[in-house]
DNA sequence: TCCTTATTGATACCATGTCTCAATAAGGAT
DNA sequence: ATCCTTATTGAGACATGGTATCAATAAGGA
């Protein structure tokens, strides 16, 4: 399960698009969130930014995780380590898998769910505008080493 | 959406055979989280008790509600109102539905989930020991009174 | 280089949840 | 019914996670 690589720089240049200002402490915490293979709490956030620059406040760390989260840049991760830890969004895959030795994140291809909220719209008569998925279990590393 | 109605004598035999005493307090609680429509936070539980025993120590509520939750009777919904609301656990039925509009649970089967599961299994690799799915929207009844 | 303004960091604050411990109440034994 | 033992309770102190305030700082355009 190897981490996906993201490309700090599209995040750096969907901030400015947003019209923030792109400052140091920001590109520390960019850096941190996209190559982390796990999630991260916003205090775990602050203390790796605090390695690199000391002074780094902690409501700033909260801001920016605001802000990459309302930007669609990382999403939230729901249970097993609280509801507060977050992980960088891949656009082209939704499907979000936990394991829960090694605690790494891994990626699935989300068309399955695609289909089941079609089907639960269909079934139930609800619309469906929104759905969270998590899966949870031992990845195929974990399972080998065991 | 009509609520579903669980049976609040399940819930205290199921604490009474885990070897739990069933007090008075217990069973305001139970009342009050086995017929609410509504995903209910302790705190609101709390409230609630209060209106009929004021005395309530919100320690108690905190408690009560780990033990519903380890027991299985009572689970968390995640998303839109924070992570800290819990709605009763229809065993046979597993996937939750929440109305953006007027708030209220409504379950779904959860056989298209279970096929989502197995075929995730098979094609990344990974075990899936446990999931968490929630669908939001607006439901069937709020779509019409729109 | 100066000026304007968004961002920052320190701190105070608030909300949510946990821990402690003396007081209470269940429920079995008598 | 009464006593005894022990789990449960309630009050409040505490811990944690997250937000609001505001003077100081640093971006970036003129």
């Amino acid at each position: 399960m190897p981490g996906k690589m993201i490309n700090s720089e599209d995040w750096r240049a969907a901030l400015d698009e947003s019209g923030f200002r792109v400052t140091t402490v920001q590109e520390t915490l960019i850096d941190i969130f996209a190559h982390s293979e796990y999630p991260l709490s916003a205090e775990q956030a602050w203390d790796a930014a605090r390695q690199s620059r000391p002074k780094t406040g902690r409501a700033t760390v909260y801001r920016m995780v605001e802000k990459l989260e309302s930007l669609g840049l990382i999403r939230r991760v729901h249970g097993y380590q609280g509801c507060s830890h977050f992980v960088p969004t891949l656009p082209e895959l939704m499907m979000l898998f936990i394991c829960l030795d090694c605690g790494r994140a891994d990626y699935l291809d989300s068309q399955p769910l695609d289909d089941l909220i079609q089907h639960s719209e269909d079934t139930s008569g609800h619309h469906i505008t929104d759905s969270r998925l998590q899966l949870f279990g031992a990845c195929a590393d974990c399972q080998q080493n065991a």
